[in-house]
DNA sequence: CCTGGCAA
DNA sequence: TTGCCAGGG
């Protein structure tokens, strides 16, 4: 989860986020950064006291399930989902994925604890909080994907760069994470909460609330704010993002957004910053051009019946007939959403 | 997170 | 038909 996140949400006009149905979708290409939709899955995908889907092996499957039935559901309400995976971070970003390895040590001790305890509301608390994803499950995602029939994309750093490049090139109409980042990464528009059913546990409290699909859109933001990217990125600085965690001290939102409008240039802006250990420069520069490929393939395939089984059904123990019926939902969505589009000259399809 | 069985 | 919730792997 992106700290970004945290700060920008309030910034963000509500006229700039659009609650939506799911169906109003329908045709669209977007761009999901993976390693947020594996996360959220793992995290989420618990038995109460906190413990993951694992096969008869005792590896974890979770993520493997969250995808699998979420992408058939968009698949079905006729959106094309092209999953971006992570490439090696990039060398800015240390601090914070220190940060986020010292959280999760802690989290998985208090886990260890609280089980011992027989606590188990608070054992599922911090086995979220302790949630890693391994090199091994994203190999199977993408295994899995690939059977499906789905493109997927290396990016050569982060996703969430990569998928914002792709919008912005119009190869795909949106970036889908929960996260922010694309936006500053220069995303015409991120989908979040691309789910079909709209339940969602609140941290505290045992109440459910319903979590609709939106699109934010980032001109709207540019102008209800009068700002452009580059100061919406300087904002985004001051308030931390991935690569300054800290932020700067005392700044608020309101105060960032005071400063970066008392400018002309964004020069002057990261001229104004207090002098740190930190590269503001640097952090700017990486938002404007982070690293990112042309090298992807957008293509569609057959689903593949055999391949899917072997993954799920021989190597991670799912239920065989859940597989079919699911694999079944796909077959005859794919003819209705995808095959139908790839005809003739439209074979390298939007 | 998601599915599917069951009660109302 | 809808809503709930136990259980999935």
């Amino acid at each position: 989860m992106s700290i970004l996140g945290v700060n920008i949400r309030e910034l963000i006009p509500p006229e700039a986020i659009k609650e939506i149905e799911l169906e109003s979708l329908k045709g669209r290409t977007i761009a999901i950064d993976a390693y947020n939709a594996l996360y959220q899955f793992l995290a989420a995908i618990r038995q109460p006291d906190g413990t993951p889907l694992i096969d008869n092996k005792g590896r974890v499957t979770s993520h493997l399930s969250g995808i699998f039935y979420r992408t058939i559901n968009l698949i079905e309400a006729g959106i094309k989902p092209i999953y971006v995976f992570d490439g090696l971070p990039p060398s800015l970003k240390e601090k914070e994925l220190e940060k986020r390895r010292k959280v999760k040590e802690e989290a998985a001790k208090k886990y260890q604890v609280a089980i011992a305890e027989e606590k188990y509301e608070e054992a599922r608390k911090y086995a979220q909080i302790s949630t890693r994803l391994n090199d091994e499950m994203v190999k199977e995602a993408i295994k899995l994907l690939d059977a499906m029939g789905l493109p997927t994309v290396q990016a050569p750093a982060e996703g969430e760069a990569q998928a914002a490049y792709m919008a912005k090139k119009g190869d795909v109409w949106s970036s889908g994470s929960q996260d922010y980042d694309s936006i500053l990464f220069g995303s015409p528009r991120v989908v979040r909460n691309l789910t079909v059913s709209g339940k969602r546990k609140l941290p505290k409290k045992d109440v459910y609330i319903d979590i609709k699909p939106e699109v934010i859109e980032s001109n709207v933001i540019y102008e209800k704010l009068g700002i452009n990217r580059e100061k919406l990125i300087i904002i985004g600085i001051m308030l931390g993002t991935d690569y300054n965690p800290d932020g700067i001290k005392g700044v608020g939102i309101k105060t960032a957004l005071k400063i970066v409008k008392s400018y002309e240039k964004t020069e002057e802006i990261l001229k104004s910053l207090p002098q740190t250990q930190v590269d503001y420069y640097e952090i700017f520069n990486y938002f404007m051009n982070p690293e990112v490929t042309d090298n992807y393939t957008i293509q569609w395939k057959e689903p593949s019946v055999e391949k899917i089984k072997e993954i799920l059904v021989e190597e991670h123990d799912f239920n065989e007939a859940r597989v079919e019926n699911a694999i079944e939902r796909l077959q005859k969505s794919f003819k209705e959403n995808v095959k139908s589009q790839t005809k003739g000259l439209d074979f390298w399809f939007k």
